[in-house]
DNA sequence: ATAATCTCTCTAGCCACTATAGGTTCAAGA
DNA sequence: TCTTGAACCTATAGTGGCTAGAGAGATTAT
C-alpha cells in the first residue's frame, strides 16, 4: 500500500495531478486508510506509469481513456489501439512540418537584422508585413 | 472606417478575437459609432495583421505586447526585439527536438503491433512499460 | 505529547481563445 | 417610412490539463 506522495514520487506525477486523474476517471478511486487518505496498491502504480507514459507522448486524456477501456477487453480486436497510436502519428508528424516551417522564417527574421534602432528593425518589420514570407503559413 | 466583421474578414482573424486582443490590451479600444459599435481605421488593421502574424509564428501575446511597446519607440536601439525573436526560436527548435523523439517512439510503437487482440497488443504494452522505450524522454 | 510533514476538500487561476444568451444597431429592400 | 435580417453589443461560462492556495485533518518521528 502506497500513500499518494509515495507514488507520486515513484512516478512523477504530481500529486495534485493524481487526484485530478482521479477525477477525470483515468484511474479508479482507491481505498482509503481510517483517516480517510487515498492507499494504493501495485496495480494502480503501474497504471499511473502508463498514463505519464503516454502524456509524455503527448496523447490527450480522451485518448488516454480510450486506451484504458480497450485493455480491459483483452480479447477484442486491436484495431482501435493502432488506430489510436496511428492518429496521434499522424498529428505529431503534422505539428513537426508546422513547426519547422516557423522555424526556417524566424530564423530569416532572427538573423537578418542588422539595424541599430527600432525604426529600422527587420523583426518588427517582417512581423507587420507578412508579403515579405518566403514560405507560406 | 471598418466595421469589426470587415476587419475581421480582411485579417481572418474572428471577431470575439479581436474583442479578446482589445481586452488584453494589444489593439487599444476604437472608436465607436452613435449606436456604440466599433469603428476601426486603417492603423488598426495593420497592428491586428501584425498580430496575427506573430500569432501564427507561435509568439505569446505577451511577447506580441512587448514588440508592440517597443515599436511604439522607434528610436530606442532595437536590440530587444532581436532577443524576443531570438528566444522564440530557440523555443521552436526544442519543441521540434522533443517532437521528433515522440515521432520515433510513437512510429515504433504504431508498427510494431501485429497481433490481433488487446491482450498482446505492442501499442498498448509499450505505453504500459516505459523500460521497453529505445531513446529517452 | 508534540512537532513536522503529509494529506484532505474546495475553489480559483493559467492561456488563448470559443460559445452562448439575450439584447441593440445598422443597412437594404418594399 | 417601415420592416426584416444580419451584424453587432456585453457579460458570463467553458475548453484542456493542469497548478496554486486556503484551511483543516491525519500520520509519523522524536
Amino acid at each position: 500500500m502506497f500513500t499518494i506522495g509515495q507514488i507520486s514520487r515513484r512516478t512523477g506525477v504530481k500529486v495534485p495531478t493524481i487526484r485530478y486523474y482521479e477525477q477525470m476517471g483515468l484511474i479508479s478511486a482507491p481505498e482509503r486508510s481510517a483517516g480517510n487518505q487515498r492507499r494504493y496498491s501495485r496495480s494502480e502504480l503501474e497504471r499511473l506509469g502508463f498514463i505519464r507514459h503516454a502524456r509524455n507522448l503527448g496523447l490527450s486524456i480522451e485518448a488516454i481513456r480510450d486506451l484504458i477501456r480497450l485493455s480491459a477487453h483483452p480479447d477484442m480486436p486491436c484495431d482501435d489501439a493502432d488506430r489510436i497510436a496511428g492518429e496521434h502519428l499522424k498529428l505529431v508528424r503534422d505539428r513537426i512540418s508546422r513547426l519547422k516551417r516557423l522555424e526556417k522564417e524566424l530564423a530569416r527574421i532572427a538573423s537578418s537584422c542588422e539595424a541599430g534602432t527600432v525604426k529600422d528593425c527587420y523583426v518588427i518589420q517582417a512581423l507587420s508585413d507578412h508579403s515579405l514570407c518566403e514560405g507560406d503559413h
